[in-house]
DNA sequence: CCACACTTATGACACAAGTCATGAACACGA
DNA sequence: TCGTGTTCATGACTTGTGTCATAAGTGTGG
């Protein structure tokens, strides 16, 4: 998996979370739209946007007419990207003061414990498989 | 507790972790001592990131001379605003995706697992106690 | 075939953040 | 007091991102 981390500034995860919500637009679909994922702009400023994006090779521009512009790094990626520096920055390396505040800041429902606790689940067969095939390489 | 939400950028990010990590610093220990936190910059340029973060009142500056410079902002505020913007944009407004993502990127520890599964006993805790106050007002 | 509407390109400006050279201000020992 | 090393201020330039007006291109119905 050639999955690399992605940051990406916060004017721009606008505009990709967009695209990941609603699939490759136009740029007159994407500036309809674009009032549910952040403050709305002029048309050229939305085609700015994208085409910045698309030099940058996170969004794809496909060649029919009119052009629709597409994620091409997913959600994935940039979650990856984003969180590797929270922790290296604000938690020292370490997950635990991030999940901390995570958890900390609100009120979970029953739903998000359960999968949550699934989550741990897997998190500690993978640490204890990684323990094990290090005791006898 | 007035602790709002802040969002800062990368490099803001790098100095504010030293001085969360080392405490007040003057410019020239702040200059000697960013090695550890970011790329290495010249005397000056240390000079207007600290006294920009001032402006914005991210920083104190002291009185004396030399001036020391020090947090005025604490590493949970930041982690929070930083946290909140991610489960809104990359998380769709969900914690799950992301601790997903948090803890499937790396090997834990058994130290980490423990403490994990303790903060999410708490977090359960708190919301059965919301799930029951909200059943009798 | 051609005018109009839609699409795309160009170019310009703004602002935040980073970078640093250089000169002014200061403070202390000789 | 004076000079020298440290500290601080000033001002200039760069880059990335956002913003948009307006010009150029394109395709279609009349």
């Amino acid at each position: 998996m050639g999955r690399r981390a992605i940051r990406v500034a916060a004017g721009e995860l606008e505009i990709l979370g967009m695209l990941w919500a609603r699939g490759p637009l136009t740029i007159r679909e994407a500036h309809e739209a674009f009032g549910a994922y952040g403050a709305p702009v002029s048309y050229p400023t939305m085609q700015t946007r994208l085409n910045r994006l698309a030099e940058k090779g996170l969004v794809v521009r496909s060649a029919d007419r009119p052009a629709r512009y597409g994620a091409a790094v997913s959600r994935e990626q940039v979650t990856i990207g984003h969180l590797r520096e929270l922790v290296a920055k604000l938690g020292r390396g370490d997950v635990v003061p991030l999940v901390a505040r995570l958890l900390g800041d609100r009120t979970l429902t029953e739903e998000q414990i359960v999968r949550l606790r699934e989550l741990l689940e897997q998190a500690q067969q993978r640490s204890e498989s990684a323990r094990i095939s290090r005791r006898k390489p």
